[in-house]
DNA sequence: TTGTACGCGTTATCAG
DNA sequence: CTGATAACGCGTACAA
């Protein structure tokens, strides 16, 4: 699987990195002077500032963040980000927004995959704790606030991205979930379709909850019931959205549309029915949340519940930073939902 | 664009974190049986550390880790990762795939994206050094090293991912996009096309030079010449890239076959030519680097060169944990090439 | 078993 | 203008 070729010794490296100290004995000077002169050089004569600088520039000097932060009212510049799984391009698009607005404020990003799971989640954010981060943007797993989560004792300001979080009172960045899908479903219901399938996310998952909230709701406002017998719940990837698809059609009186809840059984409901044969002329329609690239190729009559993760990341960051720079430092928690468009 | 909806008060936030001396006074201990109890509670009456762990919990304390790193012989557990776009799905992987391999060892990873800026890659490092992380892995931006760059004096282990930086003298993991090419342009040629497009990357950049290497050898093993007219670089985005192919099929003597370096010249190349019209029996052929979701889905024959980002985040992180661990620390520097797929 | 002294790298404060 | 001192949070070495 991997050829290994050998090369020569790597660039010289040292080990421990240089200190003021060590610039301080170069430049033949006090560590004070030198301290002096990273912060501006005020009050250093201009011949002292220059020994100081080619000292520097000849250690390869860098002032040691750590060190600085542990001082008195000295913080680390550092935002925790805690998602589930960053190789998912929509978390991916997040965390891009949030490097880009955190960024501007000169400090940096910590991330961490919690792989939808509770206990690994727990242990990042205590680790974060740890690590002083100034606050934490987190895609929660749970369903629910634990008691003993770390969150219940955490020193810093939390945002919650794309998911809620009941029982835990904080700044929250949503997509509006439940008007999308209200969209999207009375879009087919007023095309004439009555049996309509829903795949989606379990309803302990927030969006999972609110996006089959938004399904219900047009049926309701349209005096349809939903039948249950057509919904599928919980399929993660392609494979398991294509086999709970696979077996709706599979039903003695099908459906003849499919809200798909997330583009992952987006795709695996059109690779079910490409695998059934049932509509050689593609006039099965389908509905889905989240935007996908090359989503005009799916030879179906598809419709998407467009929605900017990027977006999404830079209104977390942002909340957050209110709190920390302490511009909205006691406001009120605020919940933002952004809107969805849909995309023929 | 986004509605605003308020809440009550945020969930109460200590400002400052506890420390082992607030532990200590709440315990009614000294400072030092609580440093006692954190390391393991040796040597610590039974009845002391269960108070000192009543007060932990109580205060819901952690040790702050940037106090503990700049003690004598202690590191602080960073890795930091500096990417050219963290929303492009192919470094997400990586991410991910540095991640895994990091967190094994309970480290962490700060990540920046630098987009392609030298300036701003130069900046992060810095930002790094200064961050004392233990080692770096690095997407390079610049074609080859400045003398100037921070990389010159980093304190740390390095590795290279997915290309090269001429100057340097470090771990590297790239893709084997010689072979990679050689075997997708020798495929179209063996098929029987003599006028073969060519999409990607500047030579300057390193993956932009290996591939088109590829190309070049395909023809020259078979005794071919490359037609330079039928060469476009530089293309960054499906838009340019799908121009760039207009440009190629407007020609009076147009290609016959489609060499893509990357997968957003590929669908930059599909575009055209479904705008073009020229192929609606889809006969054109195309062969291009990267897989990606749905290629299945373009209507020509279309064969990707696969690999595997999350591999070679692996190896990346195994590499520079091989330096940071001691396991590798003085060995020549190791460049591995990971091999690729065509999928038809 | 428990506590004190010191040092890590940095800089605010005060003395010279 | 320059340098000595102290303090930040933690834990080793040593003392009680």
């Amino acid at each position: 699987m991997a050829d290994h070729e050998v090369g020569s010794e790597p660039t010289s490296i040292r080990r421990g990195a240089a200190t003021v100290h060590d610039v301080a004995r170069h430049a033949g000077v006090s560590p004070m002077t030198v301290s002096r002169v990273l912060s501006g050089g005020k009050n250093v004569r201009d011949e002292m500032k220059a020994k100081v600088d080619v000292s520097i520039r000849a250690l390869g000097y860098r002032r040691n963040e750590n060190a600085r932060s542990i001082r008195p009212g000295h913080t680390t510049g550092l935002i925790g980000v805690a998602v589930t799984n960053i190789a998912n391009p929509y978390y991916a698009g997040v965390v891009l927004g949030i490097e880009d607005v955190v960024n501007q404020h000169n400090k940096r990003i910590l991330v961490g995959n919690t792989n939808e799971d509770v206990a690994r989640e727990g242990q990042l954010i205590e680790d974060f704790i740890g690590r002083q981060v100034e606050g934490l943007i987190l895609v929660p797993s749970s369903p629910e606030l634990d008691g003993s989560s770390p969150l219940v004792h955490a020193p810093f300001p939390l945002v919650l991205a794309s998911r809620a979080l009941p029982g835990l009172d904080a700044d929250t960045v949503l997509i509006d979930d439940i008007n999308g899908s209200l969209q999207g479903t009375s879009m087919l219901i007023d095309e004439g379709h009555r049996r309509i399938a829903f795949l989606g996310n379990l309803l302990s998952v927030s969006t999972g909850r609110r996006r089959y909230e938004g399904f219900v709701q047009a049926h309701l406002d349209r005096g349809l019931v939903v039948d249950e017998s057509l919904v599928r719940r919980g399929q993660q990837d392609i494979q398991s959205a294509q086999r709970a698809m696979a077996d709706l059609l599979d039903q003695p009186n099908p459906p003849t549309a499919v809200f798909s809840a997330n583009n992952r059984n987006t795709i695996g409901a059109f690779r079910a029915l490409e695998a059934s044969g049932l509509f050689p002329d593609h006039k099965f329609r389908i509905v889905g949340f989240d935007n996908f690239e090359l989503a005009e190729l799916i030879p179906y009559q598809l419709t998407v519940i467009d929605h900017d993760p990027r977006e999404l990341g830079r209104q977390a960051a942002t909340l957050l930073l209110g709190r920390i720079t302490g511009s909205r430092a006691n406001e009120p928690s605020e919940s933002i939902e952004l809107s969805t468009t849909l995309l023929a």
